[in-house]
DNA sequence: CTGAATCCCTGCCGATACTG
DNA sequence: CAGTATCGGCAGGGATTCAG
């Protein structure tokens, strides 16, 4: 996706909080699309608790493929989300680990499970 | 869409919190769901302002067509996130709110502002 | 006025096969 | 080991048209 769109809890002064239509430039819409993705979420659990590289996320997720694992982690290097640290010498390694602002993402999915973990008022 | 997946902030315990592909049953999952789709933050934004009708909503999202205006609304309605009150006479007019349950989305909302709004780390 | 039905187009995601 | 190339299915979303 990439399909998510603006809100503005508390924030009337901030001019990104009143535009019409879905923009890149609002702040909401910035952080839906770096989670933006299926098992986007998850990847960030995953290295939330601790550095990992390809192979080992491969088996963490078993069901995710390569392809997508690959897109995943290049979507979440070019948001800022993550580092990728190549290891000289064979056979290759690569580590991933979150950046600074990678791991303030923790507060936001936190936010995410609360709301999700309230029971549904029927 | 609906395809954002699982992350675990700090709930170790839960046993939701360490599932090894997306899966609806997650927090994180289900509150993605409810955002889920272009337009949808805006909407919620712009009932958090206070009740709207179909119309008062397309006014104010005026690129908004029809069709998805609807859908996002069934969908939001569907997720608890707001009621529709159709009000009796003629012209019909139906008022759309947010639930007490959508409400709570403010924080969730907030929490999505606040790491889009941090300066991007070059 | 408030939607539902239909059509088409685009982009995601999975599977498979292949490379440095 | 850590990816990339290619293909196909399917669902999201916009435009238009029709209905209660």
């Amino acid at each position: 996706m990439a399909y998510q769109t603006v809100g503005c809890p508390g924030l009337p002064d901030d001019p990104r909080a009143n535009v019409t239509e879905p923009t890149p430039s609002c702040p909401v819409e910035i952080t839906l699309a770096a989670l933006h993705g299926r098992w986007t979420t998850l990847l960030i659990r995953e290295l939330l608790r601790g550095d990992r590289t390809f192979s080992e996320l491969r088996q963490a997720l078993p069901a995710l493929s390569d392809k997508v694992l690959s897109d995943r982690l290049a979507h979440l290097t070019e948001a800022g989300v993550l580092d990728r640290h190549r290891r000289p010498g064979w056979p290759p390694r690569v580590r991933y680990s979150l950046t600074p602002r990678g791991r303030q993402l923790g507060p936001v999915l936190q936010a995410l499970w609360d709301w999700g973990a309230e029971r549904r008022p029927r």
